[in-house]
DNA sequence: AGAGTAACCAAGCAAGCGCTAGTGTAAACG
DNA sequence: CGTTTACACTAGCGCTTGCTTGGTTACTCT
């Protein structure tokens, strides 16, 4: 049991295993399934994991950690400029949400399946992440570039980007940039 | 085997599955525990369901008759204002997503897990519900309520409708209505 | 060369799963 | 009255589940 590693192989058995359990979802996904998959046999896999649970763990763990690097980056390469920083956070977030999408779909699916110690863990990179939203809306409302409730806007913007996991179409003819300018265009009445 | 009944007690036993199946999630959620949750044993509840999934499938039909229902009745009983129909189609959205809250959130994320067959069906009801949304959107582009993709305003506005089970709290202060006019108002430049 | 370790495998256990078969019983119906 | 129907029960079958155990290989480091 290699419990607190972060092995080349564990980040590959991770990204497969998130691929899996966006496939099949996280309850009907076997440590068989699991173990095939991966190349080894299902006994192997709990070399890497403790159990089945810090495979999702470790799955979700990923794609948050990418998503608050990302956006992050994002805030810092652009000006201050509330407009520019709104347009730069709903792109960030596309973007990883479609570059790590099946972490991030276990993630949005399958948080419930966590047990309470994990939960309480990613619920704090969670925050940190809502935190930078919640403080680019502010800001937004303040430059009275949008309108209504900081909460509401918040939530219902957040909304809005994670729902497009299930009908966005990155083959289709629109980027997940244009999406992301639509969306913040839907909500500025000046860019009418 | 109670095939296609539609009797007293099978719509009480969808409606405690419907609250187990939010409570554990489908796969989780065993014969056994259902059985438990209506005061009979497990082997009775195949007298009432040919299996599982025709329970799931229950639990779905019956959220998404009741959002066209519901839906229909808002529309039919507004007047033919654009604005005063999408507020109304808002409302009727998130009036039936917290009074059957429990369908609904089944229906939203336990879809996947439905066999074919049953979602080749359910898929039908659910694009009649679409489609009144999408002609909704359609009047209040065209009269200029709103601005940017037909197709896209409706991902957009149905996703950020829908993700509020995700933290709305109907003991909150905030009402559904209300929810649904700051939504409304959110993407309409001309309410500022 | 010898020790340590990471990665794997074969085999299988105990528990739990969906579902079936066969039966009992009370009310409804001809 | 006898028959049917609706609904529940007991018992358990056949299978799959997550996980453990004990051992083997291959590589690294001293």
């Amino acid at each position: 049991m290699n419990v607190m590693n972060a092995s080349p192989r564990r980040k590959e058995l991770t990204r497969l295993a998130a691929q899996l359990f966006v496939q099949e979802g996280f309850d009907r996904t076997t440590v068989r399934m699991l173990a095939q998959e991966m190349g080894i046999k299902s006994g192997s896999l709990f070399h890497h994991f403790k159990d089945k649970q810090e495979i999702l763990a470790a799955v979700i763990e990923e794609g948050t950690q990418n998503a608050l690097v990302i956006a992050r980056k994002a805030l810092d390469e652009c000006a201050e400029d509330p407009e520019v920083r709104l347009r730069a956070m709903a792109r960030a977030h596309l973007e990883t949400l479609f570059t790590d999408r099946n972490a991030h779909v276990v993630a949005l699916f399958e948080w419930r399946r966590l047990d309470p110690a994990a939960s309480a863990h990613l619920s704090h990179l969670r925050d940190a992440y809502e935190a930078l939203w919640v403080a680019v809306i502010d800001d937004a409302l303040e430059a009275g570039l949008i309108h209504g409730d900081r909460f509401l806007v918040s939530r219902f913007v957040l909304g809005a980007l994670n729902w497009t996991v299930r009908w966005y179409d990155p083959n289709g003819p629109r980027s997940p940039d244009d999406l992301a300018d639509e969306l913040v265009a839907m909500i500025m009445p000046t860019s009418a």
